[in-house]
DNA sequence: CTAGAACTTAAAGCTGACTTTAAGTCAAGG
DNA sequence: CCTTGACTTAAAGTCAGCTTTAAGTTCTAG
């Protein structure tokens, strides 16, 4: 498979496959001719790694999950450290999305005349310190 | 209030704060000698970004959001329609991380081999496509 | 009065995940 | 054989939300 056609399977660009070998998060396949030419699984590989970058895992998190899936090495404590690590961060960007869910939520349902007073009538003036969980 | 003062009020860099004013955020204040004098509500002003910030909404966001805050204007149809907007895109949001939740938490008690095997027996591989949201 | 802390500006740098550009090479159809 | 489209590279550009830098000005304490 050329890389055009992986792209298209895929559906992303030809740049973002050279910018996944060059980030190592993607073997550097075959060539012919200087192209390169993937075998079918390269899909998999792809469309994984495209997952995962959608689910908010960085490309160095990702390069760690997956280094070790190509030989079928065991799923090791290593790994399983950073899936926890990894879900603990999830939760807590759902607890942050839950609470912004409410005050969104109690914006729209408020008959207050102005923003001000509905920023005050949520409490939000007064906790905004301890509301700004400043990520990270 | 110097500028130094409000940003160690708000826990941020001045650097920050100039370019709030820069992005429009933030009303430019008086001057004294060249240098910006704060009233006391700009602390709230500030906090009400950085919560915003912290939040997932982009600047722009919370320009539109925040116009017509100052004098009072009654909170109308436009500025629930942003809210509304940005409700829905938090729900997709939760509902993404939920998955990937659950996803973590089942490669987490699996007793598979290799991370391989994990991902197909979780159905991940074969539906990769429709997992990957693709976020936008 | 003077040292030095805090302020001013514009412009460049940072991170992440790519895309775009420029300039060139390869391959397949007519 | 020749065109055209797909490929190659390195390097620069993009977006957001700042931070850092450089060079200069102002405020404040001693």
């Amino acid at each position: 498979m050329k890389i055009g056609q992986l792209a298209c399977r895929a559906s992303l660009n030809a740049s973002a496959i050279r910018y996944y070998e060059k980030r190592g998060l993607l073997a550097p396949p075959q060539r012919l001719g200087g192209q390169r030419r993937y075998p079918s699984d390269a899909l998999d590989r792809v469309l994984l790694i495209r997952f995962a970058t959608d689910m908010g895992f960085t490309h160095a998190e990702i390069k760690l999950f997956l280094s070790g899936l190509r030989d079928n090495t065991p799923v090791g404590p290593r790994w399983k450290k950073l899936a926890a690590h990894k879900l603990a961060e999830v939760e807590r960007n759902i607890a942050r999305s839950l609470k912004l869910k409410t005050l969104l939520q109690g914006l729209l349902r408020c008959r207050c005349a102005s923003l001000k007073q509905c920023v005050c009538a949520l409490g939000l003036s007064e906790n905004l310190r301890s509301l700004a969980l400043r990520a990270k």
